[in-house]
DNA sequence: GCCAACGTTGGC
DNA sequence: GCCAACGTTGGC
């Protein structure tokens, strides 16, 4: 079982979009590093902070899981999808995704300002390598954040 | 909307 | 293989 931490900006695609259509495919991924991990890395059941960026505040809003393995994103040979990228094809694809599923919505989102004041929180990836938008959490880290957002309940 | 951080591209 | 130019992310 691993721990997972996504970024998605809630006024695109948010928690309570998750909730609505309760399983989503997590395509539009164009950096290697997060393409390795959802390819290579997650599997079924793992567990996932589902953080909401350029949002006020930014900060994990919910909890989801993997529910599909890394698997070629289609989206990448599209022409028509704004995530086209011509060096991917369906013979030899470049961009993998997985399907995450709905598991809850925090009452309140722990901020990102909160999670910076936690000390116990210091060297998680979001808050050292802010720019990567899949990324791997501690158990710890991942454990405390869920009581921070049931706290708030 | 600004802009710093940082990942990617491509000329050499 | 270096590194300048460029594009994107994401907090503010």
């Amino acid at each position: 079982m691993r721990y997972w931490l996504m970024k998605s900006e809630p006024n695109v695609f948010g928690i309570n979009h998750l909730e609505k259509v309760g399983t989503e495919p997590w395509d539009g991924v164009r950096n290697y590093q997060a393409r390795n991990f959802m390819r290579d890395d997650m599997r079924v059941g793992d567990k996932v902070l589902f953080y909401h960026s350029n949002s006020k505040p930014s900060g994990v809003a919910g909890l989801a899981k993997v529910v599909r393995t890394g698997y070629p994103d289609h989206t990448s040979w599209d022409p028509e999808s704004k995530y086209h990228d011509p060096k991917s094809t369906p013979e030899t694809p470049r961009w993998f995704m997985v399907d995450l599923g709905y598991v809850s919505t925090f009452k309140q989102v722990v901020s990102l300002d909160e999670m910076r004041q936690a000390e116990d929180l210091a060297d998680m990836v979001l808050l050292n390598r802010s720019r990567l938008s899949v990324q791997p959490v501690d158990k710890a880290h991942y454990d405390l954040i869920v009581a921070m957002g049931k706290n708030k309940r």
